[in-house]
DNA sequence: CGTTGTCTACTACAACTGTAGTACGACACC
DNA sequence: GGTGTCGTACTACAGTTGTAGTAGACAACG
């Protein structure tokens, strides 16, 4: 069982991926289209960016014609569990119930919704949606 | 009010910084010679990171003679809040509860802590350590 | 004093990231 | 068939990070 080793990526990668996860396999120009958009990247940019992310492995990569087309090969899941485990490890010892407490502490999540999350957790269990 | 703006630091930079949160002001010896313990750095290796993070303003420089002091700008919950804001907005869309989902689902966390989280903190309010 | 050791300052260098320009080949349109 | 257009490939370049070597200043020892 080969797993998804180590997937941190950067803000814009994710943005990137973004895409991909939204529109499954899509070609340079329509990523480059929807980060212009949004970011004014150049095509050429996000061109380079799905190359690298190719060469990582993070997306596969198809050849059709002239054109190419990339897929995501981690879903947002994946990334997730990467990142939240990364920071979980560098900044709360690897203990998930201090980052609870931060987040409640910060202001970032009221204590109720707490209770309201773990309800709505145990009765959906999967896909709480 | 001139804040802390963003202090997203590397894991490495983080554990430099959790000495100095640690011991307090130290000198570069100091603080090199546990990164030697622990991660087997050397002493100039842990001065130039000691010399970005004051050029980044995280840390501060005193001078005594020859030697340097460190002491640290920033606290652990400025990084924490810095690094778990970012987190939030690049993959859970801002939103603390699906991020608390997340810890959920991928056991990082017993649905039932949650329960005990928000007791210690809706009891205890500050400082529930 | 001269030799040694200790620290800092400066330089180096490879990998990765964000950003993009240029060159080149294929296509489409007159 | 020539000419512009489009998309890819390759190159570039600055900034950050991890890692460390070297040189120079000063201190300490004998």
């Amino acid at each position: 069982m080969a797993k998804k080793p180590d997937v941190s990526l950067s803000e814009l990668q994710i943005e990137l991926m973004r895409v991909l996860w939204r529109r499954g396999e899509s070609s340079t120009t329509e990523v480059a289209q929807e980060l212009a958009d949004t970011r004014g990247l150049k095509h050429t940019t996000v061109a380079t960016l799905l190359t690298r992310l190719e060469k990582r492995g993070v997306v596969a990569l198809r050849r059709d014609g002239r054109q190419l087309w990339y897929r995501a090969l981690v879903d947002e899941a994946d990334v997730r569990r990467s990142m939240v485990a990364d920071l979980l490890g560098a900044l709360f010892a690897g203990d998930a119930q201090q980052l609870v407490a931060h987040l409640v502490q910060e202001s970032e999540i009221a204590p109720g919704d707490l209770a309201k999350a773990r309800r709505r957790l145990e009765k959906g269990g999967r896909d709480a949606k």
